[in-house]
DNA sequence: GTGCACGTTGGACTTTGGTACAAGGGGACC
DNA sequence: GGTCCCCTTGTACCAAAGTCCAACGTGCAC
């Protein structure tokens, strides 16, 4: 049976690609989240999510962020992105860090179809009328994203909070470890960084957002 | 005597400039730059400069990091943002920042000879059209330009060099001071922008930029 | 079973970062 | 001339960051 995981802020739309799910998959097993915390735990408690649909924009998922932050911690689930950006430069993002399709929200149903069925298919989709033109675009995050896909879930963890600004001691407290700990996984992305400072990796986290970086303020 | 700097890359565009400020001020002197580093070395060499036209996205013009730095290096001077970007929210964070104009790229000749002369009477000039949508949108950068103005150029340098991750000591050679001195600006840097160390600080110049963090990546 | 990745911690250490307090020179402004 | 701001440097000191070494338990895969 495929068990599908929803995570999309938005109901209607979730309804709507439970209607595409129902129409190319038999007995498929959906569920839902609408904050990408509630994804990420609804994928640790069931450990057999074939697939998951993701909402770039969904609450949490700070563009790119929640994303990198799934591929790192879920690196078995397939990941579909969800946008109703539909900026090729994006899309070649999305891809270099990993995801399985895109899917633009104001895809109809016939196209969610074909993209949830190529998918689970284990082929890549975008849609057909910008397929050349995100191919033709040199891989804009490939870098980067091959060395923050080599961080391990707590690495990854304590290098979101590096990038908020926090101090070591805040970090082992926030995830109940001692502050060498938290030191030794510093070391850790650095070198899986290949940066030299706490700072640098902050700017390259940050990298990983989508947004205007005011909108983001507070 | 009127003296003009306008600061693109773009000659025809400064063409286009130059014949509306002809068309509205007798006997303009009008000088060119083509990029930040041009524009401010022009400023600091000539006091005398009435009004800047600013290029958002002129090479070294880093979104709004540019207008920033010349705000607090040259505070004196009237900036009237010019862009290719119409949007409403980058309108009013430049606004916010201290600009006394935009204009953009779009308009013809009558527009520009109309934005130029009402800055020159030193009133604030924004498309009409957009007039009202960027008087509704809530100050979006108000606080944290405001913390930035209060920078002296020197302090901004260093800011800027925090942000991309430099050590003290590299920030020292590169200005030829102490690291003491870089220290002691960096003591102030925190009290004005109201931040604990410097990862948030960089954080907080970050937000200046304007486009997706990736595309600067290198 | 044997490896391997992950997370954890320990000790000892060096380097950076950051604060507090004080002060002098130079330029701008009144 | 006096005042204020900016930039600079100084001393002294403490906190945070980061490195190099090594180690142990757990769970997973081959």
């Amino acid at each position: 049976m495929t068990r599908v995981l929803i995570a999309d802020d938005h109901p209607l739309f979730r309804n709507a690609l439970k209607l595409a799910l129902d129409a190319c998959v038999d007995s498929a097993d959906v569920l839902e989240a609408e904050d990408l915390d509630q994804t990420r735990r609804l994928l640790a408690d069931l450990d057999d999510i074939d697939l998951l649909l993701l909402d770039l924009h969904m609450p949490g998922s700070n563009g790119l962020t929640g994303l990198a932050g799934i591929r790192c911690e879920f690196p078995a689930v397939a990941v579909v992105v969800i946008s109703a950006n539909e900026d090729p430069a994006v899309i070649r993002r999305a891809l270099d860090h990993g995801a399985a399709g895109f899917i633009p929200k104001s895809s109809g149903l016939e196209v969610l179809t074909e993209a949830v069925t190529a998918v689970l298919d284990c082929r890549t989709w975008v849609p057909p009328h910008l397929h050349q033109t995100v191919a033709a675009l040199e891989a804009g995050d490939r870098d980067l994203a091959a060395r923050i896909a080599r961080l391990t879930p707590q690495q990854f963890r304590v290098l979101q909070m590096v990038a908020d600004g926090r101090l070591n001691k805040q970090i082992a407290d926030r995830l109940g470890i001692q502050e060498r700990t938290v030191k030794a996984h510093m070391s850790e992305i650095f070198a899986k960084l290949e940066v030299r400072n706490r700072t640098q990796a902050g700017i390259a986290f940050r990298r990983l957002e989508l947004v205007d970086p005011s909108s983001i303020s507070r």
